[in-house]
Formats: structure tokens, C-alpha cells, sequence
DNA sequence: TTGCGTGTTATACTACATATATAACAAATA
DNA sequence: TATTTGTTATATATGTAGTATAACACGCAA
């Protein structure tokens, strides 16, 4: 599991690290029940400090997307992520509306980007 | 052009404001060559700071969205925005990667996602 | 028991972003 | 000339991001 953070980018470092862990669950490339690096081991192998790496730890463990033993560290949550309710679908609506009304201002093609969310889900599940 | 903002989301003012005009332009509400109102005029209508306003007017004018004749006011750009070019699209995939992983993550299948989009388009566009 | 590693909490600090409040300036227009 | 426009300049308050230390509580292994 190779984190590849960008320090320039506009993106907080604790959101670009909890991006690239759902992309590592996305991916299978850390399965359930799988145990992360501790917050200090993760956070010395980057070069960010403890708290950052925290943070990401703390907000991925709200979401459901980890679980954290005292003691026993952090692991991928074996049940998985909570199932995408109704609530879930309309929030990524508004968050997907102004990204997709730029798209069409700039003559995208519904086509041309249906075909790109196409690409990128085979991206990462495979085919 | 009615402007709906959430002064209780963690949104900053600046971008919803961003959004409902970009949204406004590809729903063909804002048209081409169209004035908007004086930094002001909608500062005080939504009662918000002028400067908030003015952030952004210039972030879309930075982007093309907008024109801003000294004096004569803001304006929808009569050229329409620049179009969708490799590297917008490059970095439209990066903004999606993390949200489709995600869905994914949450067993949201990618016929219900695509076909969320398509909603969206439907919505804008429409017939 | 004694260390050690774990997550956790607390404090402090710097830097930056958000948003507001005033005030003033420059240019075009009525 | 007076008004309206965007623009610029300060200042202030609040929150977020990130770092730096330090300490605490718990479980486990030597």
C-alpha cells in the first residue's frame, strides 16, 4: 500500500491520505479486517506529523470505514462500509450537480463524460 | 435567478454562490452576454459582505465564466465558457476518482451511479 | 513487574482561509 | 456634478490545517 501524497495541492494532507485509503479499499488492495500502519509509524513513513494522520484515521473511522482498537491498532473494517442509503444518494447528488452543470458549460457531452466515470470504475474494480 | 445559500454548510459562501451561477449558466437561466447584479446589489439582497461577492465574480471571471467591464459591469461571458480540454478533463478524473471509490466501497453498483448522472444531466439539460 | 507500543488527549503555536466592516479610489455614465 | 461601478486597502474575528511536545491509559510481551 504505497501513499502517494502531493504537498503542493490545495487538498488538506489528512484528505488526500483518507482518499488514498477508500481508493486502497476500492481497490481490494487493503481487504477487511487488514490493520494500518499506527499514527505514528504512518505519519514518521510520510514525513506529515502524528495528528494529521489521525485526523484521517478519526474521520475514516466515522464514516465506517475503520475500525479502532485500543491497542490493537487500526484495521479495515471487516463488515465493510456502511451500505449507500437514500441519505447517502442525495448528498452525492449536490455534491456531483455543480461539478457536472461545469462540465456542461464547458460542452462536455453527456456521453463523453458518462464514458469517463465508466473508465474510472474499471479502473478501479478491475474488469 | 433566484441565489439559495446554506449559511449552516461547510461550504463557504464564495463557492455555493460559485456553484448556483455556474448551475444557472448550464441550465441556460443566465444567458450569454446577461448582466448580473452589481457586487453590492447581490451582496445586499442575499445579506452577505460585498467582498464575498466579489471573490466570486473573480474566481469566475478567472475561469471564463464571466466578463467584468470596469463600469459597465458583470456580465456571462457572450463567448460562453472555454471549452473542456485534456487537461480539464484530467483533472475532472482526479475529482472523481475519489468519489467513485466511495460508491464503490459502499456497494453502490455502477449501473445505479451512472444512471445518478444521468439524472443530473436530465435535470440541467433537460429533454 | 517492567518496558514498550498503541491510541488518545491536551496545550501551544504558526499560517492560512473565510467572512465581515469601513473607507477610499478610479472610471464611466446619467 | 453626482452616482454607480469595480477595485483596493486596512482591520478584525473566527475557524481550519498542520506542526511540535508532552503526557496519559491500556494491553501485551519479555
Amino acid at each position: 500500500m504505497y501513499i502517494q501524497l502531493d504537498f503542493e495541492s490545495d487538498i488538506p494532507i489528512y484528505e488526500q491520505l483518507k482518499n488514498e485509503i477508500i481508493i486502497g479499499i476500492a481497490k481490494q488492495k487493503l481487504l477487511p479486517g487488514e490493520r494500518l500502519p499506527s499514527v505514528r509509524a504512518l505519519a514518521s513513513d510520510i514525513g506529515i506529523n502524528l495528528h494529521t494522520v489521525n485526523k484521517a484515521y478519526q474521520q475514516l473511522k466515522q464514516e465506517g470505514f475503520l475500525l479502532i482498537h485500543r491497542q490493537k491498532g487500526v484495521v479495515v473494517n471487516p463488515e465493510g462500509a456502511p451500505k449507500a442509503d437514500d441519505d447517502y444518494e442525495k448528498k452525492l447528488r449536490e455534491t456531483l450537480r455543480p461539478l457536472i452543470a461545469d462540465t456542461i458549460c464547458r460542452g462536455m457531452r453527456k456521453e463523453t463524460y458518462l464514458k469517463l466515470c465508466n473508465d474510472i470504475f474499471q479502473e478501479i474494480e478491475g474488469e
